[in-house]
DNA sequence: AAGTAATATGATAACGATATCATAAATAAA
DNA sequence: TTTATTTATGATATCGTTATCATATTACTT
């Protein structure tokens, strides 16, 4: 009553039928009369015999598995984008095993020379640049494997990628402002995030429709993208200089640092400030709900994998690189309204 | 320059010595020459090789994976459990695949079968009961592979159990609120889930030592834990019956719910009401901050981890069974207050 | 110097499946 | 009937490693 460990070897015998004729039955594959499936079949079922996939991927080299390099799997954003994942993955008969590298370059090597060990079929990431990443990345697409970059760094080299169209969020969002009639907005970046650089940019847009400027005192950049980076910020920010009539935190942590602050210092949102969001994660929960640019994460790891699976099916080196964009949409809530009448 | 495959039988004839010579070398086992070694080592390294993991596991008959079943990875709650069950395999050198089974028993029967298939070394899993759990999780046990129970079903086996000290953390909190003053206290639970009447447990016990009783009006039966089943009974209640002085919600989308209703009923919490909750994942960044019941989640799932690979290291049979408890703890913040004193 | 123990290496088998090929039986075509 | 084709089955090789065992070499003991 131990292990029982059937093999497909104990089904042949069972059935009696060689080995091959019993793989050939089980998997539905070539020819095998209809008894013999059968009859094959119900010895398998009798003896509780489950396929051993190791061996198999040994000897078909698939191993239906592939790798997913994430921050932290706690961090909702990331989490959203693995649940799309893992999703087209469980359809296509795929796993997905899913690494957290905390931003360690060290376990970035690590993981990503354990996905090769595996023999993943294919890598997907999403972490932000670091110098020794290209380097990795590139050992595993040396290695045969597709690796997708799903709103991951862009300046490391991937077969695809997926990312928002962040700009282009970032300037609908900066446009509503505009045309509520507020021209002192603020902006609250991390410093050296290439993805708020890009969404900056948009903000810029905006403001060039209007022939205006982003005025560069008003551009604020944080260490780091905490809800308390968003509090201080905006302590220090709104102790220095005039509040300015509205404020847009590249990232939900930051503007729920600024919703805190803002809150202990009486300002009220969006009465006496705007404020727009990023992520839109909890943006609908907060108090008061959140207006803010969605990022669609589950979409955004789907796509990532379908773009994967195109590549282990069709062989990698078939088809040209693709970039794909999903839509960042703003989702208007109370905590934007017109601008002051003075 | 397009696959390149490199086998150990390369690595060895490179090195001018036997494959078996060469395995032991890179595996750093068994006698081999110092030079050896290093010429074997360096002419990896040349010829970029990685280790063939699945020729590996099928020789040695270990995979170095587990498998993980939760409902849903977008869920914080389960994401933090993920998170230390991914810590502690990690440093064991261990992968867990990870897989959502949204509440579907047709899923869990499927990934537990591919568990299996794929020779995971052990299951841990963290979902809800259903009649057909029990049958299932029988047969992952039957071939011989350790399986741990982690704030799931209490009703289906597992070899070991992992769950809260669930009626103590109520216990407390509920002392906590008696000892405001608080004595029409009302109790949001979940129909039919086990944890949550085990929770109300905990509450009934204080109540006692208070020479009191729950009074079951005020017992009030969700749905489900969503945010809209707790807004919904709470507009429900409010206009039914007389507002209670203090409300427990046993689920944090429960209270956000709780919070939301009261606001568009003009109740201020904690001055006319006083609200805990459980879970404690966004609760201090909640208007007002939420007083709950703190899951230590990522705790548990490192507990849950290290219970399975006692067993998975020991030999499933030779341990006794095994419950261990995590401890909630009572987070006060500013979402109650005195109760009144009329 | 002889015997024993430790070290070092390789030949062979095995893990559990599928791929490839050869051959036999049944069926269709001529 | 003969031949070609389709269907059915099994023998054997193979995927890339490690386990087991046998043997050769070196290093210690006495």
């Amino acid at each position: 009553m131990e292990k029982k460990n059937v093999t497909i070897k104990d089904v042949a015998r069972k059935a009696g039928v060689s080995v091959p004729t019993a793989s050939r039955a089980l998997a539905g594959y070539g020819y095998v009369k209809r008894e013999t499936r059968e009859k094959v079949l119900k010895s398998a079922k009798n003896l509780g015999y489950q396929l051993n996939f190791v061996a198999k991927s040994l000897r078909t080299r698939k191993t239906q598995t592939i790798g997913y390099l994430l921050p932290d799997i706690t961090n909702p954003f990331y989490a959203g984008i693995a649940r799309g994942i893992q999703d087209v993955s469980f359809t296509r008969g795929y796993n997905a095993i899913i690494c957290n590298n905390d931003n360690d370059i060290l376990k970035t090597q690590q993981l990503f020379k354990m996905f090769i060990r595996n023999r993943v079929e294919g890598v997907i990431y999403s972490v932000p640049f670091n110098e020794a990443l290209s380097e990795i990345v590139e050992i595993v697409k040396n290695n045969g494997i597709p690796v997708v970059n799903c709103y991951g760094s862009t300046r490391a080299p991937a077969s695809d990628v997926v990312t928002g169209n962040v700009s282009e969020g970032c300037y609908k969002a900066t446009m509503y402002l505009l045309e509520l009639g507020h021209r002192d907005i603020a902006f609250l970046k991390v410093r050296g995030s290439g993805i708020n650089a890009r969404r900056l940019e948009g903000c810029k847009k905006a403001f060039e429709e209007f022939g205006l400027h982003v005025h560069p005192n008003l551009v604020i950049e944080a260490d780091d993208f905490t809800q308390h980076s968003g509090y201080l910020n905006t302590k220090i920010m709104f102790a220095q200089s005039k509040r300015p009539s509205a404020l847009f935190a590249f990232n939900e942590r930051l503007a729920m640092g600024v919703l805190k602050a803002a809150k202990e210092l009486g300002i009220v949102i969006p009465n006496d400030m705007s404020l727009i969001g990023v992520d839109d994660i909890m943006a609908e929960l907060l108090e008061p709900p959140l207006t803010s640019v969605a990022i669609p994460t589950y979409e955004a790891g789907r796509t990532a994998a379908s773009l994967l699976f195109n590549r282990v099916e069709k062989g990698n080196n078939e088809l040209p690189v693709r970039h794909m964009l999903v839509e960042e949409l703003l989702k208007i809530r109370a905590s934007t309204g017109k601008a002051d009448q003075e």
